[in-house]
DNA sequence: CTGAAAGCGCTAACAG
DNA sequence: CTGTTAGCGCTTTCAG
């Protein structure tokens, strides 16, 4: 048997095809006969709407694509439910775009906004220039971001404060007695790097702490890379008794190293990292580290876009910068 | 600027649409000349093609959907990303749909497939009746499968030999003198479950050893569960003194009711998980574990399915069954 | 090798 | 409240 489409309910309900898109719309101006006839018809049939011709039509594909650098990442996946979850509760549809942490893929993932693939792109990667963003945004196209803030009045963002989160975490361990705090920092490059540098450097200051930029080394986000800048930090005979690590994943790193080393945490060295990854609660001691609000951060940012593109104006609120909040755990206690 | 259309491409080229049409798709029945001047066109008007048009015209939407039940956890992640990587290597995006964990929703992401949003689905989750999966197939849907089988000859699958598997880490406690070990399952009634168990009694008895129902105990495949299954085993006061778990997730739950007991692993009690996720290799003593293909099942999968769309006839091979291998670490080793 | 013509299935004006 | 009439943008016969 065929499939049959919206003429053929027509038919069988004695209506025109106008009258059966109002009812699948749930257009109101329809007599509740009519509309009862019309489903009757549609149950007969079997009949399901088919997306293609709606879609072009209505211009509109309700389709959401997120671009991450590796869906693997539990920070990206955390991101993804989020916004997997209030985009179909908003009737809309989401594709996954895994950049492999890939510049060149970030941007080709940008064509199924261009092509119509999608109606809106949610970038979660860091390595698009704002500027190219911003041409993006200039020609139409709705573009979101997360974990970075954008000067553009229709580019909505949501973020944590990074300086905040750097602040809470230095004046956590100064608290507990340090004062040689060592900062365990990403690719120099990166946002995240570079605000969390400034809290911990503001911090340092309200804390009466001289800054030491011997004490501060770079990384890449990656537990290897965390374990040599640890190391590096280390040969290059610096003096400290406190790590902040960038996140979690250098953290890991300091761990190793540390255990490489025989230091002994917390006794001989207090560690904090940023994430509170599932891991942080398996190793001993658990690793003190700061948590953000990645779920709501993807749903709070789908739930803005899609609301933006319902033709509703641009609201104030544009931006979302959400708190993180320290989790004190045994890595960090004990004075020094 | 107005977007340009095929027609204004054509125009520019002095050409009709169609054969723009055959420039864009790469047919090689267009004069070199001929097409040279519909390629400055498009370049000169920065055409586009709208995907919607596309779509509705070849009746194609080159979109893949896959569920899972949570994107969260490493398993499906791992797979998403296999299928991810195959799929955009072939031009097909992938619709990310979270069931989180409800039948319900699972079978409502069918849908997709039946508007017409998708052109296939891979479930990766294991709730939907083998009955009510092969309906669709039988419908003409495009329908795969990961880490289940099913005897349906339009629906290809991919998944790993779980009595092999269940075999291996039997025969492996073994060999290290253990005669008397326990299984700790998941769900009594999924495939997984069912599967380990049927590798274990096997094993069992490859090795002389009497099968002892005492000894297993089912959990939900959660941490939590494995803890809980665990105390009831000791409580109902069963002699082991190894135990396999059906995934690392409640092998964590037997290191946490160890923990609480006092019981300490490896020396009273050898442990074996089934994942090989991270964090087997974070805890002390570090998890044995087997590690099943996780990203190949997943691309292999969806590679066989766009085949198959392609036209290809239905080949011998539907079903691909991996190998999983056991890696040992210090939770199994040392004899009893 | 190229063009003309005919829709894919649906929704949105615009009339009634 | 309902029907008529046009397409949305593209590809694909079918002729030439």
């Amino acid at each position: 048997m065929k499939e049959s489409k919206i003429i053929d309910v027509a038919k069988r309900a004695n209506v025109s095809p106008a009258t059966v898109s109002r009812v699948l719309n749930g257009s109101n101006l329809v007599n509740a006969k009519t509309e009862e006839r019309v489903l009757q018809a549609i149950r007969e049939l079997d009949y399901i709407p088919n997306n293609m011709g709606k879609q072009l039509r209505s211009r509109k594909t309700m389709n959401l694509a997120v671009v991450v650098s590796d869906v693997r990442v539990s920070y990206y996946a955390e991101i993804i439910k989020g916004i997997e979850n209030m985009a179909n509760s908003l009737h809309y549809n989401v594709l996954i775009c895994d950049a492999q942490n890939e510049k060149a893929k970030e941007r080709e993932f940008l064509s199924l906004l261009m092509n119509r693939t999608v109606d809106a792109l949610i970038l979660v990667t860091p390595n698009l220039s704002d500027e190219e963003i911003a041409v993006y945004a200039d020609n139409g196209y709705m573009v979101g971001l997360i974990g970075r803030k954008i000067e553009h009045a229709r580019i909505p963002c949501s973020f944590t404060d990074n300086i905040k989160l750097a602040q809470e975490v230095v004046f956590h361990l100064a608290e507990q007695g340090h004062r040689k705090i060592a900062f365990l920092s990403g690719y120099a490059d990166a946002t995240d790097s570079i605000e969390r540098l400034e809290g911990y450097v503001k911090a340092l200051k309200a804390c009466g702490i001289p800054f030491e930029p011997a004490l501060v080394e770079n990384g890449d986000f990656s537990e290897e890379g965390g374990c040599e800048a640890f190391h590096r930090l280390c040969s290059s005979g610096a003096d400290f008794t406190a790590v902040f690590a960038a996140n979690d994943e250098m953290a890991l790193g300091v761990y190793k190293a540390c255990n490489e080393l025989g230091i002994s945490i917390p006794d001989q060295l207090a560690v904090a990292g940023v994430d509170n990854i599932r891991l942080t609660n398996y190793v001993t001691p658990r690793i003190s580290s700061v948590e953000q609000p990645l779920y709501a951060m993807g749903a709070v940012l789908a739930e803005k876009l899609i609301d933006q593109m319902n033709g509703n104006v641009w609201a104030e609120k544009r931006c979302f910068k959400v708190d993180a909040k320290l989790v004190v755990k045994e890595s960090s206690k004990g004075a020094k």
